[in-house]
DNA sequence: TGTGGGTGTTGGAACGGTCCAATGCCTCGT
DNA sequence: ACGAGGCATTGGACCGTTCCAACACCCACA
């Protein structure tokens, strides 16, 4: 660990020295104080320039005592619709001068590395977790929750107290996929479930949607696991083993997301069910996938960009009033329609 | 003496009044000497459990003049090949004790400098750029360069001075994916080409291999952006205006990468060509895309998670022994056969 | 001519750790 | 019996910044 001889960074005595004035004048300068003499700022400035000088952010925020700095938690990077999410984070969190620190709980416990811990030692000023945790990460989420400003994006819970969460109306977006397929003429709409709150919720929305239009009676869920292989397989059961015309056999289905969609359009194909002409499918999330013009999803746009803006504004207003009770908000999510709906055959 | 702000974080002070020892030695258990007394470690760690102590990241950094912190500098969250380059990077970085600083370029984009600005303020250990780098984003990272060890991962270019790469074997792995191709009998195989040093790459592959098989005659490239749009684009033009079984159709296509792929494969179907029967695709980078079944494409595997970890290492390295020479590294990819690929009609 | 208030500038005390030299104590060899 | 040496423990200097109280200085005013 040895250390090179050369000059270290330049601090702020350096540039004091070259200057000639005294560090607490560069200090004013540097935080823009307005009893300054020009003159004297001049000098400072050019200093700062010759030298390269920047400031040293640890020294600053241990006096200051905030690091200006957000953790963010992620469950898994791998998924796509996190990104608009994160996006929408930046946006309003840079322009009030914060910077988000980025951790993959899943990239984290591998190596057993404790992401709360790190995030408490790095003092930042305050947590955004990021969609589903799981639940190994959950106490965890609670022990940061209860020593700094926590908000929850993108998911419903953990519904911990003092946590604002912000997240897509789940069940109003399964019930716009659902309705989109009722109102096509659909009747035997299937379900492919997901994990989590989040699935509960969808499936929720879908079926009482599907009461709600008389439809109680036929109700499908299979249950998936939220990948493509699980919605392939889910889809498998629901739609193999029966003649393709076979009056009991789902004329649409609305998938947990757009990886389970694109699991069920695969096990459609093989099946020799042709979508939308023979099968709609909805999926959910709009991520880029859907986008994809072989793929081509109808799907439900939950307004990712839009919850993790509100979840910044969330937190900034938690930074400023932590014993503020927590608040729940849903953003409205719309819907997509792609090539993979149509009427039902006949 | 003490301010009445309320409950601040407890200190080291705090834990070696409440243990009755002084200051230093809590220091030394936190550094787990072996020079202290069982008794009084025993208490050290009981008043840490009992205030609920956490060092403070800063103050440590501060005096030790290192943050254990990596800045990673990205192009584009959304290209899913950077996932398994960071799962790499972070895999080897975590194991060193070091944690990642993730900014993305492009969402802070108003400023490529505020980045480099951020991460000297910061005083990280070290820089990692994730693939190419947009050209604003190519001087701050000189500028890093000069001041702090630094790699670029993913990437043969920039090439500076004392600037570390690693990267896949472009180059190599256009030419697997040729003679893949090749081996399977196909003659007129084209080549739909992608922006940047590494579109460069590649498509120098795909004609050196054509070459060295006596199939100079036969190269065709196609311009594309490496977007699925591009990829379209590119397949109608090649493979449009001309009837299904014309001699000079191309039988085969490698593209830039799996977005391009995928492209091609809906402009093939849309002319009536079935994959691979009548047409055989290659893509790049093996992300999930290529996984999905209903895509299911054969498509190069560059090694991302094994360049993630090399450019980590060469990052451990230039860390210790700065003024080190600069290397550049090559992963060697490998094929991945799947659906998209067959002998030639006929 | 003294008083008072603003204006520009400065030294020094934090902030929360690490590290080093110095301390006191205990054991051991001679 | 006594100094040497090892060991556990401690105070204090330091890292690079911010902030506050104190300081000269100048000008207006009584």
């Amino acid at each position: 660990m040895e250390r090179s001889k050369g000059p270290h960074a330049p601090t702020i005595r350096g540039v004091a020295e070259r200057a000639g004035v005294s560090k607490s004048l560069v200090s004013l300068v540097l935080q823009g104080s307005p009893r300054v003499s020009d003159a004297k700022r001049q000098a400072v400035l050019e200093a700062i320039e010759e030298l390269g000088y920047r400031p040293n952010a640890a020294a600053r925020s241990l006096v200051a005592r905030r690091t200006h700095t957000v953790g963010v938690l992620l469950d898994d990077l791998r998924n796509p619709w996190f990104v608009e999410l994160l996006d929408g984070l930046n946006s309003v969190l840079c322009a009030h001068g914060l910077r988000m620190l980025m951790a993959d709980s899943r990239l984290g416990r591998r190596t057993g590395e404790d992401v709360a811990r790190t995030f408490l030692e790095l003092r930042v000023d305050g947590v955004v977790a990021v969609g589903t945790l799981p639940d190994a990460d959950t106490a965890a989420l609670a022990e940061l929750a209860e020593r700094l400003p926590t908000v929850v994006a993108g998911s419903h819970d953990p519904r911990l107290p003092g946590v604002d969460t912000v997240a897509n109306d789940d069940e109003r977006g399964a019930r716009l996929a659902t309705e989109h397929l009722i109102g096509l003429g659909h009747r035997r709409i299937a379900h492919i479930a997901g994990p989590g709150g989040v699935g509960e919720l969808r499936r929720r929305g879908y079926e009482t949607t599907m009461r709600e239009h008389g439809l109680g009676g036929e109700l499908t869920v299979e249950p998936g696991d939220g990948t493509e292989e699980g919605g392939y397989r889910a889809a498998v059961r629901m739609l193999g083993g029966r003649p393709a015309a076979a009056p009991e056999r789902p004329t649409a289905v609305f998938a947990f997301n757009d990886f389970s969609a694109v699991g069920a359009l695969s096990a459609a194909r093989e099946l020799g069910l042709e979508v939308p002409r023979d099968l709609s499918l909805v999926g959910c999330d709009n991520t880029y996938l859907a986008r994809i013009r072989h793929l081509w999803l109808t799907t439900v746009d939950n307004a990712s960009h839009d919850v993790g803006r509100r979840a910044a504004q969330r937190l900034l207003d938690r930074m400023e009033h932590p014993a503020r009770p927590a608040g729940h908000g849903l953003a409205a999510p719309s819907l997509e329609v792609r090539g993979s709906t149509a009427p039902p055959p006949g």
